[in-house]
DNA sequence: CGACTCACG
DNA sequence: ACGTACGTGAGTCGT
């Protein structure tokens, strides 16, 4: 029988790999797993896209081989592989072992020979072959029945060769290949070839006289002189390259392909060892594959569809037995507000899944909804499901008010590892329980999600306590959902009439200037262009450059700034970048963003983004509204209460991340800035320049606030003299004196470091951790960054920490006391709220009492209130 | 889709 | 020799 043989050189994928992708690719105790990785993905798009029934994979043997006997040189300048890559062989092994691929290596041979051997066996047996490598040597052995599969570059971009293209690639025909090879040379190989001809002529070359051999015999017809020349002094290195290039098809290897085929998957072994190198997603991708469900049982649970009203007394009776309920829903809809729900799946135990499709079931969804809305809005029924948030809008929008949501499986999930970018309930099913989740039957994959939720919940819990963050969900994380979601829900209002005129008012002034820009440049260009905009400034005009950027010149503000005195061109693309900027990103955008059921802008939080713990907001952002400059703040002024009369009132945490690093470095002279109440930058710079506080100047104090602001951000006399302006060891001096007068911080700097390298992780105050893989990283750049993430994750984290407690306490205050005030935005260290006129007094006192207590510290928590009729205002 | 730039804390 | 301040999201350009 005929079977589908793929051979793969294991040494030369791995590679590719290694230097295709960042050595970044790491697990959180910091092994490598870039080459594993780009292998292992490889492998799992051949599984897929070829469906073969054998995989063999070949490595090089460590032994010398038979080509460093015949020539010295071979490969012998080739740099020796960093460990970072050899670490990664066994590892690459171990997964072939999980998955059952056959793994060959020989003494004194090369992965190369193995599968030329390999390869012409199989083809004797009538099977198809496949030889995957990135070595081009290789070609020679394409024949009818067997193809090669390279890569171009990188590892994704695939090239699959068989007879027809080799000849048009080279112009040789596969078994001339060593012959060409002989001509030309490898030089990755050292193998010499004759110098002076390249590809183009070794192809001519050999398309003319068929062989090495046959071009010796008529080395006279050859028309070039020089080339003659070249080839006769080069006889030997010629035949010896082509020797060498030569893959051996008759190695002694004993292999019955049968043997080899593909077999069952230990899905125990596969989920623990991709557990281990944290490739979630290739989990995911390797157990949703055809073969995979071909053969596991098949599905352990009923579903039951909704259609008439004695499903849903059914599924009451279930619920109220099983006291849970796990949903999976699907929702349409642009904003939060408009959430509706298309289909859901209820699971109130892992045997059974109801499912409720909109377009297809009987019931409509308001009957399926109202039938369980006791449950859904009962604390003691526990509601688990993946993204909480979502559900709550859903149900919200149907007249439902959750409650008893105790569970969500992508907060937990981030918790237990906040640098990853997403947390699909598809990779977390597969890790964590070995499921393949069903993707395209939508109530099957509704139903999948139901049960895979229910039974993921004692997995993710237990690991939430191991590592000790089960609290910080429990009390924090979860709680907030629905804070949040109220506050998405609630919008924030905006003066669209006067955005537009704002709109009309600034095309006016960018006009202007473009025309001026125009005029001083000589010539039309788009300013928005970093690339054309640098064609002018730096090649027209003849401007300095400061800075480059990867493809060109730097045109950033910083740039700028150092070159407005030298050309009055340079202010005027300051302005207009300025206002270009505004009008696009806030002036013209908010207002195409505004909720038309609603007339306000509800923006999205999102809870599982960053790697500190902080929150995200997005579509639109408004977490970067902007503030610093005049238009800023009239844009600010579009920001107005809802409801006529009511104002906004803004409460901001006063420098927390610096009073947190008092807190940290128990340093005294901070913590008795703070406790004083005193500025703590003019008081840093009385420290570190050793005067009276009316001695400070206001250039002291701006380089002390800047410094102050790099301890947070862990600081380096690089960042440091880029960001004063100022050389490079006068930057060091500075940090040393910094440091000399506020030596606990400078302690601090150092304990962060150390914990984090000795844990593997950084930690906040309430818990919070951040895998840091870079600080076991041999590359110095790498190492540095974990560094600046020791020292500013558990700053910034602690931060996120506090002020999500502090809205989860006021949110329940608000609501026991019945007040209307309503939280609306938050901006990191500030809170956002909307207050009717009589409940002002009220609820400035409630905010403020709550967030300064919501945590005791050493230096305390001072807020900053302020209230107006608008966002401008209320600052 | 990546690079660049820039808005915020 | 090298060269980054920490954390985000969005608009625009150009391949």
């Amino acid at each position: 029988m005929k079977d589908k043989i793929i051979l793969i050189d294991g040494n030369s994928l791995i590679y590719r790999a290694y230097y295709a992708l960042p050595t970044t690719l790491a697990t959180s105790a910091g092994q490598v797993t870039n080459a594993v990785y780009g292998f292992t993905s490889m492998l799992i798009k051949l599984l897929k896209d070829e469906e073969p029934d054998v995989v063999i994979v070949a490595f090089d043997s460590a032994a010398p081989t038979f080509r460093h006997e015949r020539f010295e040189e071979y490969k012998a300048h080739r740099e020796p592989a960093p460990n970072e890559l050899i670490s990664q062989f066994p590892l690459v092994k171990e997964v072939l072992q999980v998955l059952n691929i056959p793994i060959f290596e020989m003494n004194g041979f090369e992965a190369d020979d193995i599968l030329a051997t390999l390869a012409a066996k199989a083809e004797a047996e009538n099977n198809d072959v496949i030889i995957v490598t990135g070595d081009k040597d290789a070609l020679q052995l394409v024949d009818k029945h067997i193809k090669i599969m390279t890569t171009k570059k990188g590892i994704s971009d695939i090239v699959v060769y068989d007879e027809h293209k080799v000849k048009e690639r080279y112009g040789v025909s596969p078994k001339q290949f060593a012959d060409y090879l002989g001509l030309k040379g490898d030089p990755s190989d050292n193998i010499p070839g004759v110098p002076g001809i390249g590809e183009k002529t070794a192809s001519k070359l050999i398309h003319e006289f068929e062989s090495i051999e046959n071009l010796y015999q008529n080395l006279d017809a050859v028309e070039s002189k020089r080339w003659r020349e070249m080839l006769a002094e080069h006889e030997a290195e010629a035949k010896l390259s082509k020797k060498l290039a030569i893959l051996e098809r008759d190695i002694p290897i004993d292999v019955d392909f049968r043997e080899c085929r593909l077999g069952t998957w230990d899905e125990e072994k596969i989920r623990d060892l991709f557990s281990k190198l944290e490739f979630f997603s290739l989990l995911g991708r390797l157990l949703s594959q055809e073969r995979v469900r071909k053969e596991s049982k098949t599905k352990s649970y009923e579903i039951a569809e909704l259609k008439k009203q004695e499903d849903l007394d059914r599924l009451s009776s279930d619920i109220a037995r099983s006291k849970q309920l796990a949903i999976a829903m699907s929702t349409t809809g642009e904003r939060s507000v408009e959430q509706e729900i298309l289909a859901i799946a209820f699971a109130a135990s892992e045997n059974k899944v109801y499912t409720y499709i909109r377009s297809i079931n009987g019931l409509s969804i308001h009957e399926v909804l109202e039938s369980i809305k006791p449950y859904l809005e009962s604390k003691s029924i526990l509601k688990i499901s993946h993204d909480v948030k979502k559900i709550f809008l859903a149900l919200w929008n149907a007249s439902i008010k959750p409650n008893g949501f105790i569970f969500d499986s992508m907060i937990a999930a981030y918790l237990l590892n906040p640098e990853r970018a997403d947390y699909p309930i598809d990779e977390l099913a597969a890790i964590n329980l070995g499921i393949a989740l069903e993707k395209d039957v939508e109530k099957k994959r509704l139903a999948d999600e139901a049960i895979a939720v229910l039974k993921i919940k004692p997995k993710l819990e237990e690991q939430l306590r191991e590592k000790g963050v089960l609290k910080l969900f429990e009390e924090v994380e979860m709680p907030l959902v629905p804070v949040l979601a109220k506050m998405e829900y609630m919008g924030v209002g905006i003066d669209v009439g006067l955005l537009e005129n704002l709109s009309k008012e600034v095309d006016v002034f960018l006009e202007n200037i473009e025309n001026e820009i125009y005029s001083l440049a000589g010539e039309e260009f788009n300013i928005n262009s970093p690339q054309q905009l640098g064609h002018i400034l730096f090649d027209k005009l003849g401007l300095p450059h400061v800075k480059k950027t990867k493809t060109g010149y730097s045109t950033d503000a910083t740039v700028l700034q150092k070159l407005a005195l030298v050309h009055p061109i340079v202010e005027k693309i300051i302005a207009y970048r300025e206002l270009a900027k505004l009008k696009s990103t806030y002036i013209d955008a908010l207002p195409k963003l505004i909720s038309p059921k609603t007339r306000r802008l509800h923006t999205t939080f999102n809870q599982t983004i960053t790697a500190t713990g902080r929150l995200s907001s997005s579509n639109p952002n408004l977490q970067n509204i902007p503030i610093r400059t005049e238009l800023g703040q009239r844009i600010r002024e579009a920001f107005v209460p809802s409801r006529r009369g009511d104002r906004f009132l803004s409460a901001d945490y006063s420098q927390i991340e610096l009073r947190l690093l008092a807190y940290y470095s128990d340093e005294p002279i901070l913590i008795k800035a703070f406790k004083e109440d005193r500025d703590i930058h003019e008081a840093t710079a009385m420290e570190v320049f050793g005067v009276q506080p009316e001695q400070v100047t206001a250039q002291m104090r701006r380089i002390a606030k800047i410094v102050n602001f790099g301890v947070l951000y862990g600081m380096s006399p690089y960042g440091l003299s880029d960001r004063l302006n100022i050389p490079l060891p006068e930057a060091k001096a500075f940090i040393d004196r910094y440091f000399n007068s506020l030596p606990r911080v400078k302690e601090f700097v150092h304990t962060a470091i150390e914990k984090a390298r000795e844990k593997g992780y950084a930690e906040t105050l309430l818990g919070r951790k951040r895998y840091i893989p870079e600080l076991r990283s041999s590359n110095t750049n790498i190492r540095s960054l974990g560094e600046r993430f020791a020292v500013n994750t558990p700053l910034q984290g602690t931060a996120a920490d506090i002020i999500k407690l502090a809205m989860v306490r006021i949110d329940k205050q608000l609501d026991e006391k019945k007040l209307k005030t309503r939280m609306v935005l938050q901006v990191h260290d500030e809170l956002i709220f909307e207050v009717p006129a009589e409940e002002i007094e009220i609820a400035s006192e409630l905010v403020k009492t709550v967030m300064e207590n919501v945590y005791s510290l050493k230096v305390g928590l001072k807020i900053d209130i302020s209230i107006g009729y608008n966002w401008k205002e209320a600052k």
